[in-house]
DNA sequence: CTTGACAAATTGGTTGAACCAATGCAGCAT
DNA sequence: ATGCTGCATTGGTTCAACCAATTTGTCAAG
C-alpha cells in the first residue's frame, strides 16, 4: 500500500505542510534530495511529480524546484493533508470550521438533487437506511450509527444522479477517510435527530426537493453550531496549555 | 510547457473521459505501453501515475492496469478535463448544470464570509472593482467586464481569509481557465446585474453577511436559469443534428 | 567602467537496461 | 479433484548516461 515513493512524497508534504519549509525557499536538486532520501532521482522524482500536481511546489527545468505558498495555490483536494500537517491550531480550527460550511452546503444541494432525481430504488434503499439509522439511534449504538450514515449520504449521492455531487462526494469522504481518527468528537447528533430523518425521508419520496433542501440546511446549521462549540474549547484549553 | 509525458497523459485521459476505453477495461504492460508512445517506462509511468492519482486507473503490482469507471471513482479535480472530453451531449449539459449549482452556492458562501471578515483593505479593494464593473457594463466593454468580475470574484475570496475558500475557489478556476473557450455563452448579464453589484458592495461594506449571502443567492439563481435555458436550446440543436 | 556575448556549470527531462518483488497461472504430484 | 510448486508476466526500483533549459561567470569590445 505504501511504495518509496510514497514515503518520501508524504515526508515532504509534511515538512511543507507544517511550514518547516517556507515558501519561496528552494529545494536542493533532485540529484541531491536522491541521495538524502537514500534512492534514485526516476523514484524521487515520482515523489516530486505529485507535490507538483498538488501546486505545492514548482519544478522548473534548468532552474530548480521552489515551495509554493500552498494557502494562496493549493486545491480543494489538499484539505486533507492540511488537516492532518497542520500546525497552528487556530488554522486548524478554522479550516474545520469551513469545511464544515462547505459540506453542509453540498449537502444540501445533493438532497436537493436526490428529491428531484431519485428513482423508485433509490427511494426504498434510502429509506431502508434512514429507517436503520433509526434504530441504531435508539440502541445508542454510536459506530453502527456513523456507518448508516455514511451508507445513507452515499445513497443519496447516487440517487442524484450527478458526477459533480458524486466527484465532490468522494473528495469529502477522502477528507473524512484520512481525518476520521481526529473526527469522533465532531459526530454529534441533535435532538432533532429522529425527526429530521423522518421528514427527510419523506420530502425525497414526495419529490419535495425545497423541503428536503431546506430542512436539511437547518438540520446542519444546528449540528454545526454545536461541533464548532465543542471545537472552540479544545482550541482554547490547547491554547492555554501552549 | 508540455513534456513528453504530459502529452502521453492527456492522450490516455481523453481515451478513458471519451469511453474509448471502457470502464474494468485492462490497458497493456508498461513495457508495451512505452513501446507504443515511442519512449521508456520512466517516462510513461510518470503519465500513468497521473491518471492514478485521478483515480481513472488502477495500477496493481503484478498484476496489471486496469481502467477504472470515473463516473464512480474520481473527484472534483476531474470536472475540468471531463468537459473538455466527454462525448456525450446530455451527460455534458447535466454537469455544467450542477456545476452552476455548485458555484452559486461556493460564491454565496464566499460572499457570506468575505461579508462577516473583510479587512477595511478588502473592503476598498472589492469596491473598487465593483465600481469598475459598473462602468464597464455600462461601456458594454464585454472582455473587460469579464475580467473585472473575475478579479472581484477574486479579491472576495481573499477577504473570506479563509483557506477552505481560496482552495476551492482555484479548482473551480481550473475549470473556467480549461473551459474558457466553450464559456463565451455562458457568461451572460441579467438586466439586475448593476442593482445587484451596488446591494453587495453596501452589504460587505456593512458587515452585513446574511444581505450578501441572499443576494447572491438570489441573483445567481436568476443568472443560472437563464444559462441553463441557453444550453438547453444548444442540446436541442446538437440533438436534432445528430 | 559598463555592456554584451559566449562558454561553463547547474538543473530538470529522457532514455535504456538491468534487477527486485508481487501476482497469476500452468503443470505436476498427491 | 486438490493443492503445491515453479515459471512467466507485470509493476517497483536502481543505475548511468545523455539531452535541453536556465543561470552564472568570464572576457572582450565599447
Amino acid at each position: 500500500m505504501h511504495s518509496l515513493s510514497d514515503d518520501i512524497f508524504s515526508t515532504l508534504l509534511e515538512s511543507i505542510l507544517s511550514d518547516q519549509i517556507a515558501a519561496g525557499e528552494r529545494l536542493p536538486s533532485e540529484r541531491e534530495l536522491a541521495k538524502r532520501f537514500s534512492t534514485n532521482r526516476n523514484t524521487l522524482r515520482e515523489a516530486l511529480q505529485r507535490l507538483e500536481h498538488l501546486a505545492l511546489i514548482g519544478i522548473r527545468h534548468g532552474q530548480g524546484i521552489t515551495v509554493q505558498d500552498y494557502r494562496k495555490t493549493a486545491r480543494f483536494d489538499c484539505i486533507a493533508p492540511f488537516l492532518v500537517h497542520a500546525q497552528r491550531p487556530e488554522e486548524r480550527f478554522r479550516m474545520i470550521e469551513d469545511l464544515l460550511r462547505v459540506r453542509s452546503r453540498i449537502l444540501e444541494m445533493c438532497v436537493e438533487l436526490a428529491a428531484s432525481r431519485a428513482s423508485e430504488e433509490d427511494i426504498q434503499r434510502i429509506a431502508e437506511l434512514i429507517d436503520a439509522q433509526l434504530v441504531h439511534h435508539q440502541d445508542n449504538d454510536r459506530d453502527a450509527l456513523m456507518r448508516t450514515e455514511i451508507a445513507m449520504i452515499d445513497a443519496i449521492v447516487d440517487a442524484s444522479h450527478s458526477l459533480m455531487a458524486r466527484w465532490l462526494a468522494n473528495t469529502l469522504l477522502d477528507v473524512y477517510n484520512d481525518f476520521s481518527p481526529h473526527t469522533a468528537e465532531m459526530w454529534v447528533a441533535d435532538e432533532s435527530f429522529p425527526s429530521y430523518l423522518a421528514s427527510l425521508r419523506k420530502a425525497i419520496a414526495e419529490h419535495d426537493a425545497g423541503t428536503a433542501a431546506s430542512i436539511t440546511r437547518s438540520y446542519y446549521q444546528s449540528i454545526d453550531a454545536t461541533i464548532i462549540r465543542v471545537l472552540e474549547e479544545l482550541l482554547h484549553s490547547a491554547t492555554l496549555e501552549a
